[in-house]
DNA sequence: CCATGTGAATCTATTCACAGCG
DNA sequence: CGCTGTGAATAGATTCACATGG
């Protein structure tokens, strides 16, 4: 766990300061919703909505009001009081604010089923991510197309890295064999790497690792249910 | 740094019976790493391993040992003062509090990549959760074999899942389409669901349903890597 | 007026530190 | 002893409530 905050503290409520950026570090728990209502404003912005409230974006986001509020604060004061927040506005100081404003490479590793509707899923372009490669261990596997791209050898990991500027890495492998591509994404210079693999990763400090893992959303899934049947007399 | 995040939605009662002996609640943050805890024991029992001490079991976890002892402590005391846990005995407890102790009968639905991905992934059976029908609406799809189903007509949702006793439900279809499909799997009885279409999907109260996405994982990713890179001026 | 933006209060989670037991 | 289990302390997140300004 690295805790390499240094700045003493996020003094909010200082004047905008005119020409110069400080990046004030957001709430762990606010980025992953800032995320959120990203989505639910590029959406709003397809249907045409130009003006939107706190409550009914919270509403669409699935969090309260005053949630939604407190995060949008840590971002900036973009809404007009009174009125709401202008849809295209906010969204284009939210991405600026999470890192979206150039596009990021990604590289997907393990062309089974998984890697490919990863390659294939269309909501990484609009988003800022581009897939800029793929790759597979399995030679049957090797050259095949995927989307527009060409399955890589993955003995050509470090140099195909390399060759497309990829600066993300998706772990899309068995268990058996995702520390050691892991080792060698890291080596190569990748920071951040999203893995579906289902086994603890060890990375250094300086790497950024999110986890996705679909047997442990099911078995959260099922302490709840369970909980549910047991015989709950309120009151 | 990796961060689990824990369920931001559909509530639950509670249940705070005076004078009556309930099973008590877990926080939400410890259940989500019990089910971290549970996989590495199975990995340790894989491997022979018969004790464990919270410091180890901690380290293979990703957490600190202290958040370790607390989680357990939410279970149970099952460990060995001076000793260390028996891991199988620990694992089985574990499961018991999760509600892993009879299996749970999934039904998917989008027999697209992700979800013969899905279907296919070996880690559900091991774990409690047996893959029991899988869904698509494209009728060059229906019929089809993955894994050892056979793809059933989303038009027969409803009878199938009737039929096959399925109590969860894993969402892997396009974003257009899932309300519709959410809403009714919910008029079905069914009250847990993963999804992974890239929505925000409404959900009566007393459903429970958990979400996954990958362009927000990335866009977390991005946020962080965007931190790294500006030069950290430490005043 | 009205909805934003934000301190203050509350609630939840993590870490500390040590008592207690094998 | 050594390591678990747990109250107490700290840190973080959410909610409340209202001052603020278009």
């Amino acid at each position: 766990m690295s805790s390499l905050d240094s700045s003493p503290h996020a003094v909010e409520g200082t004047g905008a300061v005119p020409g110069g950026e400080v990046a004030k570090q957001i709430p762990p728990a606010a980025v992953a919703r800032l995320t959120i209502y990203l989505r639910a404003l590029n959406t709003l912005l397809a249907e045409g909505v130009e003006r939107v409230s706190s409550e009914s974006l919270a509403e669409a986001s699935g969090v309260s009001s005053s949630t939604l509020r407190k995060d949008l604060s840590y971002v900036g004061s973009y809404g007009t009081r009174g009125v709401g927040y202008e849809v295209q506005y906010l969204s284009r100081h939210i991405s600026a604010a999470l890192g979206l404003t150039h596009d990021w490479k990604v590289a997907i590793v393990g062309a089974g089923n998984l890697g490919k509707a990863l390659a294939r899923y269309g909501g990484f372009e609009t988003r800022g991510f581009d897939v800029v490669a793929i790759f597979d261990a399995d030679q049957m596997v090797v050259g095949n197309e995927v989307g527009w791209l060409r399955v890589s050898d993955v003995a050509d990991l470090e140099a195909v890295l390399e060759r497309t500027g990829a600066n993300m890495v998706v772990l899309a492998l068995p268990a058996a064999v995702a520390q050691a591509i892991c080792d060698r994404v890291v080596a190569a210079g990748v920071h951040s790497i999203l893995s579906f693999a289902p086994v603890m990763l060890q990375v250094p400090a300086g790497v950024n690792l999110r986890k996705v893992d679909m047997a442990t959303e099911l078995q959260i899934l099922a302490y709840h249910a369970q909980r549910a049947q047991t015989p709950d007399h309120t009151a």
